[in-house]
DNA sequence: ATTATCTATAGATCTATAGATAATGC
DNA sequence: ATTATCTATAGATCTATAGATAATGC
């Protein structure tokens, strides 16, 4: 709005245009509204971005990467047993979630307004979850053999993580106005899901 | 678009705007491309619905009836065993997404764009839900007493259920396009998650 | 000199309506 | 007469750019 002379013009653009591309979607914000919100006028947005499609993949792919990034986050997880990794790997993804809950929002709006982004983004993730994955996969299989347990393919299973997670931040927006939470209790609500999420998991893999 | 004499041109305007709406959402679809699409001139869209804001509630509100009254589809369900009730709620719940993919999408795109719609919604819907939620809720705590079903409040087993549903349509596009699914393998792994979603959460229940 | 910022505007939508003409129902 | 359909257009956006002016870096 006002006061942003600490940082540059060109960063205020970048975070008002974040804010509101997630709040409302791609269409739905114009670079004029951008250009009033940071206090300056409308050209200088295409002064530094050229175009509102060139802005949004900017703010788009920065994000897109820290999302998915977050998801298999497996640094010092080698000695845990496998529970403890998947508790971990629930609540990281949570926590991620928690920090930016509109994103899947705007992934899932987005890539369907321009199905194109997706084939470039797939490349660009296509390294990381590999080894990931494999791990995973070769501990629960060992769990299952040992009969610590129940039979489940890794897809599945993860399928069943992701959906808890990012269900819940994608029912919120409605929840919270059917049910008239106020902030609070909404804190408490999403602080309480993290933990059922986990438990609900953990008890669907009894043997 | 084109031969659709047989049926009324307002009919066939809402059909059109229906599937405009649900793919692309409020702002994205222009009463233009409608127009277009039916085979008409954009006036007759007006004159018919007035406002582009009008047409879209008509149909929203249509829609996102059917939508809930699927969800707590109780009857002849008495004589059911608990588990083979949730079971058949997973299920009823499951195909009336699949009927309607693009709706849960719908509704949280709309409903934040408009949040005075919320309200008047809830009250269309208060009534529903009323005595199936309490009539499960004491079919619930009897089997926890009985030592059949573990410890679980009805809201968070509700949620978990809602989720694992909601959250494979909310993803798919996006899943669909990652993982190059053609169509038939698209309705293989639907088909498949809604037998995992329903043994997942009795499996979860287990006490 | 170069970079940042502003004013002004062209050109492309898009919604909604006015007013003319065609089709239909009595 | 009434209802359905069309043409034309006003008025409101909105994106992108051209061209002028101010600020900054050497």
């Amino acid at each position: 709005m006002d006061i942003k002379n600490d940082q540059s013009l060109e960063q205020s653009i970048l975070e008002i245009a974040e804010k509101l591309f997630l709040e409302k979607g791609f269409a739905q914000t114009s670079t004029t509204e951008i250009a009033k919100e940071v206090g300056c006028n409308q050209a200088l947005v295409h002064y530094y971005f050229r175009t509102k499609d060139n802005l949004f993949n900017v703010i788009f792919e920065q994000k897109f990467k820290l999302f998915f990034q977050g998801i298999f986050e497996m640094k010092n997880m080698g000695e845990l047993k496998f529970q403890d990794k998947l508790k971990h790997i629930i609540e990281t993804h949570f926590d991620m979630l928690r920090q930016n809950p509109k994103m899947p929002f705007l992934i899932i709006t987005e890539l369907s307004r321009r199905p194109e982004q997706i084939i470039i983004l797939r490349e660009k993730l296509h390294s990381l979850p590999e080894q990931v994955f494999s791990e995973l996969n070769n501990n629960l299989k060992l769990e299952i053999e040992l009969g610590n347990i129940r039979e489940i393919s890794l897809t599945d299973l993860i399928i069943n993580m992701l959906s808890l997670n990012i269900a819940l931040f994608v029912m919120m927006p409605i929840a919270e106005k059917i049910l008239q939470l106020n902030e609070t209790q909404k804190e408490m609500m999403i602080t309480h899901r993290k933990t059922e999420n986990v438990e609900f998991i953990l008890k669907s893999l009894r043997p």
